[in-house]
DNA sequence: ATTTGCGGCGGAAACGTTTACACTGCAAAA
DNA sequence: TTTTGCAGTGTAAACGTTTCCGCCGCAAAT
């Protein structure tokens, strides 16, 4: 198992390790023949390179953490897809670690990042206490976060315009003729949740109909709280044209309750959803959603992430992205005629 | 950004900085006082240790590899999120790689690990070529497979029983009464697929009727392959009651031909398929499959994987388990009475 | 009183790189 | 001819650890 280094290149090649050193790292300080020669006997011998010795000196390890709570979640693991081929395009690697929703393992694994001596940490919350409780350790390596909105505090982070978001909904659905729409949410702390509800809200106002606000218990925005929510609705007959999920899990939740129930999507109620993972494009779900244009927010985030890594002084971004509506067929158009 | 160390730990405690050593990885032979007293200063001046250092010295890097050909993939990224649990329980941590089904990505992630001075790799391949395509590097460090069964080659590998999982299947489908199965299967290649065909097949001529294979021209088991296998079927009217997938994906694709064409399942058709992914519990999918016991095979794989590392001598294993069937709803009992 | 043993600690090497600095020769400029 | 410059190479330090070896002093054994 023992591997060959740049000091037996050196000794066969009959120069010094610093030359071997320069003939790998493309230095122009080095004679064509010679490294020429060099890298032939690196081919020969199988020279592989250490880059544990090169993190050493050169006090960047050129890797990247990756916090989330749980990858198998459809989009953690979107987030992680694009965020790793983009890191990797620039030279980076990635740590993934899973907070499994704990805010102790949170704070555990990005100790054990700093250890490890990652370059920087993007971060998808597992929550809304993240931020507080990741504050004293921020500081040590650049941080940025995903996906949940940080309003003003200073620390980067890329999320998506999540007023606009359900603004952009309601009208939709307005549009479709809906004058009464339930409007399924998260318990608050969450400013995400709090935005997504206010865009609600608003347009409601705006359109001069009544907003209608349903909240579970659960702390997750889970496929069981979008269960929940619904069985108490369809348990009587309800005035309610539609229902606007703030999260596409709730919304499978609903699409659950209403199966149960004996209620049709899109037939009897109109469900939409937001986040658009990718769930919601499977046959027999097709549910119309809010899109969170998540390769761009993936790639968006590693970029702001390379440039605090680089550039000491380059401060903190907010990158707010804007949503777009992607209509399947979970919305029926109750107009006359 | 400069960080505290261990030579600043001892200038300040009076102390060599091989008594730190001592004192932090909790070595006997250093006095209790001295220990408590510069375990106080580490505190106190916010010390972390530094991994890439550690690793230089102790030539291991207590990480491991994980190779998956893309993470948003819904059995890559529950394998990934039980992999990645079971190795930060043993100390190691995860370098997620995605090699995208590419052949000569899967080879630059592999080497680029190597470089990065993993102690082993966990890989879950892109398709049936990765082994002989990575032949010539899986002996520069420990690895496993996981989920392509190797048959008898002479590398780590675990999987499940493909053929058992079928057979359960097809039994399960004529206990039902269904005497005319369509297999949904897979281009060749793939010894899984193989063993798959193998078990279905048998399973027919064990009850006595006949069995029926159908395969796409789509290099990847996608919702597209299982998609465009079914709406050739379905065109005109056809002799099955039942159509087995070789994987959920397929299955998917079966549920999206038949939304298009107006055929219920199970009413019209019953289907199963394998592996059960998480799409296979969402609701409107109800998806009655056999269960590949991801969590048991994520661990199994990385204890594996580090017996591997801590006891060279330990050879390879295979380990196959049993895959049991999940029943959900897009099966019909069609027995009469 | 002298030896032996040992607990506690310091010194220094080692891990595999990168790079600043010094040095050598040789060609061009003076 | 002497100086200057520069391309090409070697030397050595540095990165932050761990650990082998040796030293010191004190207690127990002789």
């Amino acid at each position: 198992m023992k591997s060959v280094t740049i000091k037996d290149i050196a000794k066969v090649a009959n120069v010094s390790y610093a030359t071997v050193s320069r003939a790998l790292s493309g230095s122009t300080e080095i004679g064509e023949e010679t490294r020429e020669r060099i890298l032939k006997i690196c081919r020969d011998m199988g020279y592989t390179a250490n880059y544990v010795a090169r993190s050493m000196v050169m006090k960047e390890t050129k890797l990247l953490g990756l916090i989330v709570a749980n990858i198998d979640n459809p989009f953690m693991s979107e987030m992680a897809y694009h965020i790793e081929m983009r890191a990797r395009e620039h030279g980076y690697n990635l740590m993934l670690c899973n907070s499994a929703h704990d805010l102790n393992l949170e704070r555990n694994v990005f100790e054990l990042l700093v250890s490890r001596q990652v370059d920087g940490i993007i971060l998808v919350p597992s929550n809304a206490e993240s931020y507080t409780n990741l504050k004293p350790l921020i500081s040590k390596v650049p941080t940025v976060f995903v996906s949940e909105n940080l309003r003003d505090l200073p620390e980067s982070y890329v999320s998506v315009d999540n007023f606009r978001g359900t603004h952009i909904g309601t009208e939709y659905l307005y549009s479709l003729g809906h004058r009464s729409i339930l409007y399924f949410g998260q318990r608050k702390g969450s400013v995400t949740h709090q935005l997504r509800a206010e865009g609600y809200i608003d347009a409601c106002k705006e359109l001069g109909i009544e907003p209608n606000l349903f909240s579970s218990s659960y702390p997750l925005s889970s496929v069981q709280a979008g269960s929940q929510m619904a069985k108490q609705i369809f348990t009587s007959p309800f005035p309610y044209t539609a229902i606007f999920a703030a999260t596409d899990s709730l919304a499978l939740g609903v699409f659950a309750a209403a199966e149960e129930a004996g209620i049709r999507i899109p037939e009897d109620v109109s469900l939409m959803g937001f986040d658009n993972i990718l769930y919601a494009d499977l046959p027999r779900i097709r549910l119309t959603t809010i899109e969170q244009p998540k390769k761009t927010m993936a790639t968006a985030a590693v970029d702001i992430l390379l440039e605090k890594i680089t550039d000491e002084t380059s401060g903190y971004s907010h990158r707010i992205l804007t949503p777009t509506l992607v209509v399947r067929s979970s919305c029926r158009d109750i107009r006359q005629g």
